[in-house]
DNA sequence: TACCATATTATGGCCTACCAAGATTATGCA
DNA sequence: TGCATAATCTTGGTAGGCCATAATATGGTA
């Protein structure tokens, strides 16, 4: 009378989320969205009031932040919200490119052209939520189209790393997306890679895909550097 | 009377390590040498009782282990030593790859030849700990020698994702290093890669460093399917 | 008034003790 | 023997307290 018994297809979605993770997510969210800013400080007992937790929580859930790299322990100070900085940035969508670049040519060197057809999906989600004003659906699907791209070649751990390190530069994603013919560039570079994928063409793959990050790092650059040709 | 007003050069050593710091090294170090296998339980309690602290340092230091992938939290069971398997390990190494590659192209386009020279230092090192058959002292200067490629050219963060994940590959390290002809192999392979970096030759340090991350994949590959060339 | 020494406060590091709930293992009875 | 119930183990989570240190306020004196 168990699951196994009939299989595991109606498994109820398990809410089992304990709450330190519930408090994980939250906090985190705080942070890319700019609740709480960069340098503010992060009080142990303030934050157990603002969420209604024990300090046991809350100092786990800083701890786990602090590995992320989303926050930074000052000693004899405690944490605050860890700020990036240009050259943070640069190497972070630098990492990307090396690894997305990697992903792309085994997928082009995998010759399936599932591949190609469901980043293509992706890369419709992406249109219609440019289309749509929809800039988190934009996020989203961006982030999709990527998670394909390693999911398909099995790379669950370098998507792990590109995950990791993308919420640190979250704020300047949704800041390139924003940019100035973005809508219009950042899908045409990524139907390169795709073009490239369905070829088989692993070089070409690897080269278009380190160009996208390139130009959303070189975006970000500029972003940071003041001078943001926004919106 | 402070120390600005007479320099900082008889700063005391910070002998300033919380206890959690302490912890976190003290079972991370004895998951590294075995102490706990891949696959035991780690008990909070007993932890507790083992390391003499509290469950509040027990319980961060087992969040901070699972995020660096030592340890796998089970639900309902709670956490036990992470395994690796084959697939994972290869990953890892395909990563390492990437990213040594990018850091040792770059170290060659910089053309400045205290980057050779420092990492001929980290060689020389590794040498004379094969030839003393210090084991403990060649994993060592191998890190070493890769943190002076990624530190040269200022990268540190891809410096931290490598570091991260090393640790998990730690025991295939250690034993692949103790490989048949490991000893001149290994040091061959890096020489070729200092020697692209005092060429200038970006495309040759790249493929020395992705040749040498292979090659200890492979055998590691090799040791995980149980045929142990070892010792 | 200027300055220094002394509270006070804020905060992180750390601890003990406790409870609830789920899983596991013993136990005891039919 | 087989099964239901009870005891136990362990994690998730809470409450509250102690101590050390750093920053800040306070107050008294030259």
């Amino acid at each position: 009378m168990n699951d196994d018994a009939h299989g595991t297809a109606i498994r109820v979605e398990r809410p089992a989320k304990t709450l330190r993770e519930l408090a994980l997510d939250k906090v985190r969210e705080a942070i890319l969205n700019g609740y709480f800013r960069p340098g503010d400080r992060l009080v142990e007992r303030d934050l157990c009031a603002q969420l209604g937790v024990s300090r046991t929580i809350v100092r786990e859930v800083l701890r786990h932040l602090e590995s992320e790299g989303l926050v930074a322990n000052l000693p004899n100070k405690g944490p605050i919200v860890a700020q990036l900085n240009h050259d943070e940035a640069k190497q972070i969508y630098e990492i990307r490119g090396a690894l997305e670049g990697m992903a792309a040519r085994l997928c082009a060197e995998q010759r399936n052209p599932a591949i190609a057809d469901a980043l293509d999906k992706s890369l419709e989600d992406i249109r219609n939520s440019y289309r749509d004003k929809d800039m988190a659906g934009v996020l989203a699907h961006t982030s999709s189209f990527y998670q394909t791209l390693f999911s398909m070649v099995d790379r669950h751990i370098a998507w792990g790393v590109v995950n990791l390190l993308t919420v640190r530069i979250n704020h300047l994603r949704s800041m390139t997306i924003k940019t100035q013919n973005r809508d219009v560039q950042g899908p045409v570079q990524m139907a390169r890679i795709v073009d490239a994928i369905r070829r088989g063409d692993g070089e070409g793959a690897f080269q278009a895909a380190m160009e996208h990050v390139a130009s959303a790092s070189a975006i970000a650059q500029a972003v940071l550097s003041g001078r943001q040709p926004i919106d």
